[in-house]
RNA sequence: GCCCCUGUGGCGGAAUGGUAGACGCGGCAGACUCAAAAUCUGUUGCCUUCACGGGCGUGCUGGUUCGAGUCCGGCCAGGGGCACCA
């Protein structure tokens, strides 16, 4: 019997599927509507594992749901403005646009060896004029709607590339692509209103019933709202200074006032105290890093101030700036009350300021109730606190905010974490970002019949800085208004910006506008989104926001962009590492009887936990060799195996073999079953191991119906091995309809995850049609129930046996055949039940 | 520091509060073969027993329940996120 031949077999379908134009997608359908999207890539210049997984998944609920009678859309398109372009510019000397757009073919062909049933007709990359073309419409209408604006910010400068980064981008004081050690700069700034939405933004998160709680929670707690008072403390050189709290019951509790380093007040006193601005000074080096603020000892200095407490004038509070107060939530400026709150508790021992407990819990006595090493955070009852004591925390900040309010002292607010979207982006391979600046008229958004503000051809990447400014002519304009001499904006976008929107712009990829309304009204919100959980913070918050952004310019009626969002997990593989503890890769590596040596060498190495697959840890595998060696369905088929798709995958090569197997087990059955009737023959009625088969056959379709529905890849595959096994043990003197009918729905079923397999499959069983156009089979619940079921019997919650009844026995019946089984007698050993459990259909359970 | 997730055989993992370990990988045994490869079949949690059987088992520890991998409380370990969120 010849070896399925995946090689020839997959380039052949292909081929197929594309001249025939099975997965281009109509706009107007009779068919209900299904959008599947997978997080689109950059265009690096080669697939890696992570991709493979993703866009395997994505295919396969593209290709069932096609089956299943909708009009779906999958397309493909390319994230491809970003610095790794210009970092090659720069160390190679190739154009950014040429090196962007060879990756993309590289890589077009890689997705295209997967097999995906991807409407290529809708493929577009970011990079290209007339995408950013549109955005610049975009940007230009957004601003008109007054959801851009630029302000001055104390941003983040990466000297290496010469460029701003936003606070959420910067990892551990350093920029999150070049690594270089950031410094602070103020500079003017383009940015996106977000704030505008946050609470939009936050309840809706309660309706997207289809997210991964995990993600919600993140997303929550990024835009983090919190309610608390503000209030302000009269300083003893006249001034006052603002805190925000979200506990001002425990105001009595207060030891201390603190300002951020960044404080206006903290500047202002340093410029005539060197000590304070060399506190101010080492606490900048720390940047924003959390890890870096994390582990450093809390710290302040002492500014000699005092505050007055609000509620007793002769009461003085000393004012430090202290390194773990942050300018950027709420005022730049607390209160400390060490007892209920751990960082404060830390420094007020490091200081030896009074550390006094106003909240008490229930059943503690407030006389003895005394602060070890850590803060008191929980509920109770308030205590040393004058005309607050006794009350509950609740009351207790109700009363504060009362009385404070009513002299007009203080402001009940609510405060949250999210900031808005700083945009610009010092970097010549982006979007340009369409304004003018003129000396006269001030800022002036390009005119839309001058759009596109295309980039310029040839771009010098010489020394720092953005070749954009440098460049001899783009910049210099008329101002659109007055006509007089202008500058154009050399800053580019952030490329989340790119990101927000292009799944609209898949709806009608060629549309004259940036959005069509009546595409992006028949196609959004996307059914299914698929992408990593590194996104779950940043790009979903941008593009949801946008698709508001959309709604108010009149694009679309939705105001979410994902109905159903999964996040898969990473491709994992154990690591290396030889004896000076660098990192060994996959092919310097040779494994013996559990053990790893050094290849060709009898040196042992240190095999390493499973960690994502990645290029400093030398522990990738290439999809392509894998494609090469097994073929796409293989590799398609591991990366549903075994694993949840939501957790980590370990590759293995044992596993990626035993698929193989399986592609070629799937293939033989198939052709050895010679002799089958020909298509369409229906099936009698039949009994003993026909009907066994029967009911094997839709069992398998109903449970791979509901697993794929439900994205559960992993039990869809077991399902299938199972029928696959039925199959295989078939008795031989079986109806060949039967047999058939079990195979064809083998074939279907296998269709959506080794779709190349299965045309090859479904063409030996006789057919001319596709799998790619056949309906998804259906399975008969007569066949899926059986008559008669098992049923444990335990003896006080321990199976001691099992009876075999008709489905629908009743109680009593069940009863009696439990109590007469050999072993519930031998553990009664002679003595009456005390109860008896009976769950028609489940369980019986003797109590004794 | 705060928040989130995950702990089940040798391994990846199944399991609406109702027979723990489906399915795959690996191992073992057998069939086919002169032999091997390939393939097929069977078997495979641990302890105990000649056997029948019995006991123990889902990170630890309490609880709820006739019955807990599943629900609740407390811990431990590993992983992830974050802007110390006042």
């Amino acid at each position: 019997m010849a070896r399925y031949d995946a090689k020839n077999s997959e380039k052949h379908w292909q081929a197929v599927w594309a001249e025939r134009q099975c997965f281009v997608a109509p706009n107007e359908s009779e068919k209900p509507k299904c959008y599947v999207l997978e997080m689109f890539p950059y265009p690096s210049g080669r697939i890696h594992m992570g991709h493979v997984r993703n866009y395997t998944m994505g295919d396969v609920l593209a290709r069932f749901r096609r089956a299943q009678g909708y009009n779906v859309l999958h397309p493909m398109g390319w994230d491809a403005f970003g610095l790794p372009a210009e970092n090659a510019a720069r160390e190679k000397g190739v154009d950014p646009r040429d090196w962007t757009y060879a990756n993309i073919a590289a890589m077009r062909a890689q997705l295209k060896q997967m097999g995906l049933a991807i409407d290529w007709s809708r493929e577009f990359a970011t990079c290209d004029p007339d995408y950013y073309a549109q955005q610049q419409r975009l940007f230009v209408e957004f601003y008109k709607a007054g959801l851009v604006y630029r302000a001055e910010a104390d941003v983040n400068w990466d000297p290496v590339d010469g460029t701003v980064l936003a606070n959420e981008q910067v990892i551990d004081g350093r920029g999150w692509r070049s690594g270089a050690p950031v410094e602070r700069r103020k500079l003017s700034q383009w940015f996106f209103k977000i704030t505008e939405y946050t609470d939009d933004l936050l309840s809706a998160l309660d309706r997207l019933d289809r997210w991964p709680e995990k993600v919600r929670l993140m997303q929550k707690n990024w835009i983090g709202r919190s309610e608390g008072l503000r209030f302000s403390f009269a300083l003893s050189n006249g001034e006052h200074v603002d805190v925000f709290s979200t506990r001002p019951d425990t105001l009595f509790g207060a030891s201390f006032v603190a300002l951020s380093p960044d404080h206006p007040l903290a500047e202002r006193l340093a410029k005539s105290d060197r000590k304070l601005a060399a506190f101010v000074a080492e606490r900048r080096r720390l940047g924003t890093a959390e890890e870096a603020i994390e582990t450093a000892e809390k710290s302040g200095y002492d500014t000699g101030l005092t505050a007055a407490h609000p509620f007793d004038p002769n009461w003085q509070l000393p004012v430090y700036v202290a390194n773990f107060v942050l300018m950027a939530y709420g005022t730049g400026a607390i209160f400390g009350c060490p007892a209920h709150d751990q960082r404060d508790l830390e420094f007020a021992r490091k200081y030896a300021l009074p550390v006094l407990p106003v909240v008490v819990p229930q059943g503690a006595n407030p006389k003895n109730f005394e602060i070890g090493s850590e803060a008191y955070v929980g509920p109770g009852h308030l205590a040393n606190s004058r005309f607050l004591d006794g009350l509950d925390v609740e009351r207790a900040k109700a009363e504060v905010a009362k009385l404070l309010e009513a002299e007009g002292r203080a402001e009940r607010t609510v405060h949250y974490r999210l900031r808005d979207w700083l945009v610009s982006r010092q970097r010549p391979w982006g979007c340009p970002i369409p304004m003018i600046r003129c000396g006269k008229c001030g800022l002036v958004p390009v005119k839309d019949s001058d759009l596109p503000v295309l980039l310029p051809e040839a771009l010098q990447f010489q020394g720092a800085g953005n070749p954009l400014d440098a460049h001899p002519t783009w910049k210099h304009v008329e101002c659109p208004q007055c006509g007089g001499a202008a500058e154009r904006e050399t800053d580019t976008c952030d490329t989340f910006v790119d990101s927000s929107w292009y799944f609209a712009r898949f709806c009608d990829a060629r549309a004259d506008g940036p959005v069509s309304r009546k595409a992006a009204g028949y196609w959004l919100p996307v059914d299914q989104y698929i992408g990593g959980i590194e996104h779950a913070i940043l790009h979903l918050l941008y593009a949801r926001f946008f698709t508001r952004g959309l709604h108010r310019l009149g694009y679309t009626d939705v105001d979410e962009p994902f109905a159903g969002l999964f996040t898969q997990g990473m491709v994992c593989h154990e690591t290396y590492k030889g004896h000076n503890g660098q990192w060994l890769a996959l092919d310097e590596v040779e494994k013996r009887d559990g053990k790893a040596y050094l290849k060709g060498t009898d040196a042992e190495v240190t095999i390493g936990r499973s960690e994502a697959m990645s290029k400093s840890k030398k522990n990738g595998i290439a999809p392509e060799a894998i494609i090469d060696l097994y073929g796409a369905d293989t590799i398609r088929w591991f990366m549903l195996s075994d694993t949840p798709p939501e957790r980590d995958v370990e590759w293995t090569n044992e596993g990626a073999e035993g698929c193989w197997r399986f592609v070629q087990r799937i293939w033989r059955l198939v052709t050895e079953a010679a002799g089958l009737p020909p298509p369409h023959t229906n099936v009698d009625a039949v009994d003993g191991p026909a009907l066994d088969l029967r009911r094997a056959t839709h069992r398998a379709i109903a449970a791979v119906t509901e697993d794929l529905d439900n994205l559960r890849f992993n039990r869809a595959v077991a399902q299938i091995y199972t029928l696959a096994h039925a199959i295989g043990a078939a008795d031989p003197s079986i109806p060949g309809s039967v047999r058939r009918q079990a195979l064809e729905a083998l074939v279907l079923l296998t269709g959506p995850m080794m779709p190349h397999l299965a045309e090859s499959c479904w063409q030996a069983l006789g057919h001319e049609t596709l799998v790619a156009d056949v309906p998804w089979p259906k399975a008969d619940p007569e066949l899926v129930r059986s008559d008669t079921i098992t049923i444990a019997v335990q003896v006080n919650g321990k199976l001691r046996g099992t009876i075999d009844v008709a489905r629908g026995t009743a109680q009593p019946a069940l009863e009696t055949a439990a109590l007469s089984l050999e072993p519930v007698a031998r553990a009664l050993a002679g003595k009456a039940p005390r109860r008896v459990i009976v769950v028609p259909d489940r369980i019986v359970n003797v109590v004794a």
